[in-house]
DNA sequence: TGATTATATAGAAATTTGTCTATTTGTCAA
DNA sequence: TTGACAAATAGACAAATTTCTATATAATCA
């Protein structure tokens, strides 16, 4: 799974997408029942989540004819830390972080 | 300045918009200087740095003809750190900045 | 003042993105 | 096996984005 920083913002960049992101933050849910939450059409939450799995953005489970998404909340992390190590090195937060990863 | 998660994610989900905010990481850059190491016209440069700057991403510095431009770190850190807190508040390194933040 | 330089703004063209409807694929139940 | 349901894919269209050239604005210098 690549993580880029370009890929993990153009998946985030989208106001939608963080909807769908908040929704699936903590829980598993189906398509349809995002599709329900959403209100936009069932293909294009398809579309919007095939751009979060291309991103390494979500965990997926097929349990029949469903599929049940969740956010994958440790990739969203390591991309936010390459973000703040790339574009704020000198932040004493970052510096923080880099302390955790380290340790 | 309001620094929303989606402004943000859309501001850094370019390319060039990246390659210019490495640029101006840890140093003021001009215009000009930006637009020689990025290698699109000028105009284009501007414009990107209009994004950067109403996403509040830069620092700006009028100096006669001439205006410098840094990457303002703390924001970004605010933008990754308030990005990890929304989706995924449940990630050991987003607890540790979390307490970082606090204390 | 007039010429030159640095940057911003305006407007247009090409590309990308977000959304929809229609269709396909795959799974389950009768 | 047939019918129904869930999700993905295809294709079209509108809106947004990225880039360019041309022009405007503002500062400096001769």
């Amino acid at each position: 799974m690549k993580l880029s920083p370009v890929l993990f913002a153009k998946a985030i960049a989208d106001e939608t997408r963080q909807n769908i992101m908040k929704l699936v933050c903590c829980k598993w849910l189906s398509v349809s029942e995002i599709v329900e939450k959403v209100g936009y059409s069932q293909p294009t939450i398809s579309h919007h989540l095939a751009i979060l799995r291309d991103a390494g953005l979500v965990n997926i489970r097929e349990e029949g004819k469903q599929t049940f998404y969740s956010l994958n909340q440790e990739n969203i992390a390591v991309c936010c830390g390459q973000l703040m190590i790339k574009f704020a090195p000198e932040n004493k937060v970052t510096e923080a972080i880099v302390k955790v990863v380290n340790a």
